[in-house]
DNA sequence: TGGAATACCTACCAATCTACTAGGGATTAT
DNA sequence: ATAATCCCTAGTAGATTGGTAGGTATTCCA
């Protein structure tokens, strides 16, 4: 069980943008370089993030990428759907679908398990910002409403 | 974000080994006509179950495959990792290597959430077992210790 | 003793996905 | 005007997925 490396590069590419938030828009190229990162591969990748209205785009010369939103109000979970589609861990567990597709379902169910762990996985993703994941905020403890407004520090 | 039908087509075989436990063994014919599943390819799915010890195989004309320990003791995470190998998200989140090898994660962390996001589907898979995906069980309550035992009711 | 039924193994295959590269067009500050 | 930037499409080598095909080994049973 794997994830693919689109969810990975856009999830650092922003939380870069997350680091760097508020001091205008950073350059292409410049994410890549500092995460490290093929420029045409996060081009295609970043293309999703903007349609999905995450990050706003200015082209020219001065131009770039910033958050469409302050980093404690971005999910992790947004960041996913947009670069992996709706997370459907099998054909009958899909986060939207409605279940009556479901045939054979009748006495012993893997669905179930699928159900389960789609559930687990969509609240670890949706519970967590990109500011829980970027200032040294202590570990284990994401998105406390309590505490929205917690920016990148630097 | 995607399951392969690898993990889906073993878990469904095992339920159905679950479901007929008792019953001596069950032929891979029978198993992938039960689950309408191609019988070549449940084939190359149930090898790495063997290998693993969580079915037994008896070759000849009576032969089959039986779950090697009640259904009550055999959990989702043991198919999962028999068939897809270590649960690793991502590289620097992987179930079994040691975290020394990643850098870069000084400050802004993508890897935190990739291993929230392993131990949370981890604890969903490991204390999910085939009785608690079997029978009629009550949904959203799996893996109770109190009611180890339970099998299937046919 | 000889089928027949079963597990077991290896190789092959078409289609799709992954992680890119290449090349050009559109827009804007200077 | 020019350079820097975003934006779009197409191609591509390699891996993965979801199988199929065909043979071998083992065991029950008549």
């Amino acid at each position: 069980m794997k994830l693919s490396s689109r969810s990975e590069y856009g999830l650092r590419a922003m939380l870069e943008l997350a680091r760097t938030y508020g001091s205008g828009p950073m350059a292409l190229a410049d994410i890549a370089r500092a995460q490290g990162m093929s420029e045409g591969y996060l081009e295609q990748i970043i293309a999703p993030l903007r349609r999905a209205g995450l990050v706003l785009a200015t082209r020219g010369v001065k131009g770039g990428y910033v958050l469409a939103s302050a980093p404690s109000s971005v999910t992790a979970g947004q960041i996913i759907r947009a670069l992996e589609g709706p997370l459907d861990l099998i054909e009958c567990a899909s986060e939207d679908s409605a279940e009556a597709s479901c045939r054979r379902e009748l006495g012993c169910g893997s669905r179930r398990l699928w159900i389960k762990l789609r559930d687990s996985i969509l609240d670890v993703l949706d519970s967590t910002t990109l500011a829980d994941l970027c200032p040294a905020a202590p570990i284990g403890e994401t998105a406390k409403p309590s505490r929205v407004g917690a920016l990148a520090s630097e």
